[in-house]
DNA sequence: ACTATAGTTCGGTAATATGGAACTATTGAA
DNA sequence: TTCAATAGTTCCATATTACCGAACTATAGT
């Protein structure tokens, strides 16, 4: 007897929809930043849960999906069905092309406010933030 | 006989504080963004009723006060009691040190989607997006 | 002290985010 | 085809955040 739920097959927005707002606010959370650097770093197609492990992160699966969910319906990611998990890459080329560095220069500001932080606390104020050691 | 309220002095974060996520934050909002930009563009200071007026925005008080108090507390304005009111100014130069183009960036993503945009509905698609007319 | 102006704070409601539990979709094996 | 496993999604209840009217604070002018 199905109820409701039919699981609709991943919206991509053409990035003529894509807003800088949308932009803006998938990457003024701390998760989503983190999974797209490393998807941009990884330049490559990762899946949601080997992803998060590899961040360290250990956030329930609705959560991790709204997430994802998020990036893809701004316009960051896309998300492709490789068998039973999905295969995200970032939407980077077309980003580029129609918003400009912006996106660079967003990621590339947080890398280093979190290396100057980093740099903070190495001199001694503990600060109990994130600090990625190893 | 003093209830509760006492309203304190308008915090501004130092420079030091003031984080990429909270930016992003503030700046993911559209009536936020053109406060700023509008602030950017005057290069001068200007109190808050003014500023909406000015950009035939018209929002309650109260909602005006908590906009420009997200600007403030990201760290994007200053405000200074001049009288009875309030003169705003952006915080430029620190945030450029400490940010490089990034915010600059932004805003003229925001400005070139609405260029794009404008132009796509000079063309016919009517979307019913405020579109400045001269 | 009274009035006006500019903005803030309070408090109730609306919208959005979080995460556990149940569900869907695909793979692989019997 | 049916069963189990894996990867994500959807539902729903709760928590957090946003919005805005009403009451308040703060300053200026009379």
């Amino acid at each position: 007897m199905a109820h409701i739920a039919v699981m609709q097959p991943l919206y991509h927005p053409p990035i003529s929809e894509v807003t800088v707002q949308g932009l803006l606010h998938a990457l003024s959370d701390p998760v989503r930043v983190q999974i797209f650097s490393d998807l941009l770093r990884a330049h490559l197609a990762l899946n949601c849960t080997n992803l998060m492990c590899k961040l360290g992160m250990d956030l329930p699966k609705s959560s991790l999906s709204q997430h994802f969910k998020v990036l893809r319906e701004s316009g960051l990611i896309r998300s492709e069905r490789k068998g039973v998990e999905l295969q995200n890459t970032t939407r980077w080329k077309e980003l580029e092309k129609d918003f400009g560095p912006m996106i660079k220069e967003i990621i590339s500001a947080y890398a280093n406010k979190n290396a100057a932080m980093t740099t903070q606390n190495r001199r001694g104020r503990q600060t109990g933030q994130s600090a990625k050691s190893g």
